[in-house]
DNA sequence: GACTTGACTGAACATCGCTAACTTAGCGGC
DNA sequence: GCCGCTAAGTTAGCGATGTTCAGTCAAGTC
């Protein structure tokens, strides 16, 4: 059931498409037979939910994994997630752009992708790149991935210019921003801190 | 019609909660009578989406009106933005978390809100801080604000730290990458782009 | 063999968006 | 004064949805 939700969802494009009935049919039961393995349809897309996220969190993870320094890692990091939800727009809009559900699969998240993006904020840390709340970093992180990733999946229609290079750009500008902001106050010069930027890449 | 679909989006906080029905009872009229200025429920939400988007407008426009130069401008239309969003979590759901509804209401958001966000963007480059595409610029700042706001909406369960200063914080980021990154292979220096913005807080 | 348990089904319910057919009121023209 | 027309509203109903309920059937247990 659970994979004939997902496929479902890929094929029609639309969470409106996958009703219980649908879901039903193409399993080949009766749709109160739902109801003895789900609580819910909410409960239903809820396992969507985790089973996306694994995935996103396995996709972050082979896209970082042979980048040749942390900085390049959480580049890549910040770009597959985009395009991850570029390419499962209905599944990522499943998971991120809803109402959450009454229930907090927070503990999803955390221990998640975004435990692995807090393991290369960490990184970083250790480098001197960045300083300060990794979790705080990583939340900013995340919001800039998240922002330009759910704009361009929940506005087809605009005159985007060049997505890739959008994509790519705004993880750079999260990035920067991130780096030299958090070391503002600090002994490091942002020339030094951007030098150093440019030597990872 | 429309204020009531708006108020039953406030007080309920939810969207499936806005049905034709409870429309209808709202207004004191029949079902089918909203067919009669609304060729669709989708046209009423658009219709809520274009409301939703002037107040939007108002907002970052009062917001930014009395900072005292374009770079501050920026950060005080950055804020409201997500200050607005944070406020009208169910509306800025329906205008920016959802399908865009085939049709594209790109022209509203070109003329409105994004409009004076490139405003914004091109008093920043006339000031030397900024540089590059404004319409480039302008999305990735939008990008960050949006990032931050719908994840703030989508995802209330998790344990936020102190979201003022996120929010704040997360602008900040988006504007010194932004500022940095674009003047990157220029003449000036990253030393002196940070003190200039210093400068102008 | 009686009993329990779990997976499953058909029928039904309330609600949803939406449509068809009909009624009513107001208005200008002859 | 009556006609035709338009705009607004109505009742009744359609198909589809999520969900519940009573009942069926096979397998396992004592």
């Amino acid at each position: 059931m659970l994979r004939a939700a997902m496929d479902l969802l890929r094929e029609t494009g639309s969470e409106e498409s996958v009703s219980l009935r649908a879901v039903a049919a193409r399993v080949g039961v009766s749709v109160p037979s739902i109801y003895l393995h789900f609580a819910d349809k909410q409960a239903l897309l809820d396992a969507v939910c985790a089973e996306v996220f694994e995935q996103l969190h396995v996709a972050m993870k082979t896209a970082s994994a042979d980048a040749p320094n942390p900085w390049e890692a959480l580049r890549a990091m910040g770009v597959s997630y985009v395009h991850f939800a570029l390419d499962n727009p209905e599944h990522y809009r499943i998971v991120m752009m809803r109402g959450s559900s009454e229930q907090a699969p927070a503990d999803e998240i955390a221990s998640g992708a975004f435990g692995h993006l807090l393991d290369g904020v960490l990184a970083c840390i250790g480098l001197g790149i960045l300083e300060g709340d990794p979790v705080d970093l990583g939340l900013k992180l995340w919001a800039a991935a998240h922002g330009i990733a759910s704009l361009l999946i929940a506005k087809p229609r605009f005159p985007w210019p060049q997505v890739d290079e959008l994509v790519d750009a705004t993880i750079c500008m999260a990035g920067t921003g991130l780096a030299v902001g958090s070391r503002l106050p600090d002994e490091l010069s942002p020339d030094e801190i951007v030098k150093r930027l440019e030597k990872l890449r």
